[in-house]
DNA sequence: ATGAAAGCGCTAACAA
DNA sequence: TTGTTAGCGCTTTCAT
């Protein structure tokens, strides 16, 4: 039924060791046989089967990766980078999505292991004890990808949270801001609120701004979020003129809040955004924002992860890729 | 090193075939034997070698998944619909990238058989000649989600598009308008020329009004595009006073085009989009949409497959599901 | 209810 | 340069 090693070694008249090598680019094997077995190969449309391969020499060539969801663009943009880097390496990767719930990585994890992948990227708000040790158990490499694990056991690829959160407030305060909300997901979460939010309420008391509870608001990353956002803080006595938003859809949420009630961006209510993705063009007026690099990081981790699969030097484990502001229209 | 299960035989004195009994729940095992199995496996912490499963049983638990592009909404949407149904009946997915190339697509789908996934989803605009021939030759069966391929010799999940694209273009003559255009993607490939722009043709004929060349354009699927096409369409002669987009990030960019040149949506221009990503209510005015359910395309897609896979009873392969046109505010 | 043994299709020593 | 031969870790008859 199927054709395998077996058969093409017969139709060659050698042995199934010589069509393995010139399957797999073995030099020593004598040109005219290559050719011979290649031949073969051809015209019976042999097709290696690579779970065999896989039992035999222990390496898949198929990574692992657990995201929250790939429908949210956020992370579709950071496996499109994980994916580029793992075909040009020559990998495929499995992928899962995790909702962010623990108990879901930890199985997850655990059937990605099952499945033999040679190597894993893993990205999440926060990784739980139970996942850090299982992680540790695991007997293929992991890569943290745009996630903060406060001992820096693993290797993993971020930007600097914090100071790219500063920078971005202090852009708001450099207007003469004085209310600033901070808007971002769950503030529970250690990238939220030891990163973002440190940051804000660092850049704040830098410029002897009180820091007011009412301003931050931990939300989802969704537009609905912002739109709720928006609507939660403009009933304030004394509300925000400005917002440092921890998502594009967050910050589109307060964009078209403030529009619809009759305000301008940037004149009445100015905004800045942590992510830019390509919706950050999409409105009007068309977002400043942080530049999270969520494809940059895809493909650096993954690069990192074959790093580790191949057993290479690394210089560092825990690398750090440079942020910038784009500036556009939603910041004067 | 890594523990198999000869070494949990060993442990709980019992043949190894006894030991894949309680792994694959075979019912012919004593329950006090099963669970001394079971403890062993604990305090071991035993993990199946998937792989080597898949080399003895020839199924390997995991499909393979065709896609343009993860990094697009429209296609992140579909994924996410055919990973949650494979998660619900124990399947991974090995995700691929085609960015539409034939030949990428041809490689992909052999590549994916080599692994011996137990099916295929895979989308595209259009089906090679060469892409059907390895498709019919492959030993997995593949489903076409959102697909459209003349013939339907394979089975497909899919809207009535034509229907659709009637629906919502007499949604534009009903509101009197003549200078109707048509901007979608490629024009070459058979969704968008026999369906889409066939529907669209239709439509003006139903209602005498004259198909004019100048207002159908084909692009790429992007906000840039609509942007460009508005730049294009605005300054013919007699431009059109509506818009019929086949995708959200066109009529996107179309809206923002004509807010630019100081027109307003929809009182001087209407649009109308095909797809009605979550992006259809991140505008203002928010998109009136011909609703694609690409989630559910996507879920019933791999159902679909689990069903060949399976080996059920299949009652239609070509299923079509509902659309609907969703009314917001680009539309009068 | 349980065990023995033969593969699944390939890689990787080791020989020759 | 090429062939022989063990496995890789599991499923699956076929016995018992």
């Amino acid at each position: 039924m199927t054709i395998t090693i077996y058969d093409v070694a017969r139709e060659a008249n050698v042995s199934m060791a010589t069509v393995s090598r010139v399957v797999n680019g073995n030099q020593n094997v004598k040109p005219a046989t290559r050719q011979k077995v290649l031949a073969v190969i051809e015209r019976l449309d042999y097709r290696p089967n690579a779970v065999a391969r896989g039992l035999a020499s222990k390496k898949t060539k198929t990574v692992g990766v657990i995201i929250p969801d790939i429908s949210n663009v956020f992370y579709a943009e950071l496996v499109r980078g994980i994916e580029d880097i793992a075909t040009m390496y020559r990998y495929n990767i499995i992928l899962t999505n995790s909702d962010q719930q623990e108990e879901k990585e930890v199985q997850l994890l655990s059937t990605l292991l099952s499945k033999q992948v040679d190597g894993i990227v893993m990205m999440s708000d926060y990784v739980s004890e139970e996942m850090l040790h299982e992680m540790n158990r695991a007997n293929a490499p992991v890569v943290l990808a745009g996630t903060v694990e406060h001992s820096n056991s693993f290797p993993s690829v971020n930007i600097e949270y914090r100071e790219a959160a500063i920078d971005a407030v202090n852009r708001l305060i450099q207007n003469g801001h004085k209310r600033i909300a901070f808007i971002s997901g769950s503030i529970s979460s250690p990238i939220n609120r030891d990163f973002k939010l440190a940051g804000y309420e660092e850049a704040l008391e830098n410029a002897d701004i009180e820091v007011d509870e009412d301003l931050i608001v931990g939300v989802d990353n969704t537009y609905d979020d912002g739109l709720a956002a928006w609507e939660q803080l403009c009933k304030l006595d004394n509300p925000p003129t400005a917002f440092f938003a921890g998502s594009d859809e967050i910050a589109i949420g307060l964009i078209h809040g403030a529009q619809d009630s009759g305000l301008n961006v940037p004149n009445d209510i100015e905004i800045i955004s942590f992510e830019n993705s390509k919706l950050a063009r999409m409105v009007r007026p068309q977002l400043t924002s942080v530049v999270l690099p969520l494809y940059d990081i895809g493909a650096v981790s993954m690069r990192l992860l074959t790093k580790f699969m191949n057993k290479e030097k690394i210089e560092e484990q825990n690398v750090v890729l440079p942020y910038r502001i784009e500036e556009r229209n939603t910041v004067k």
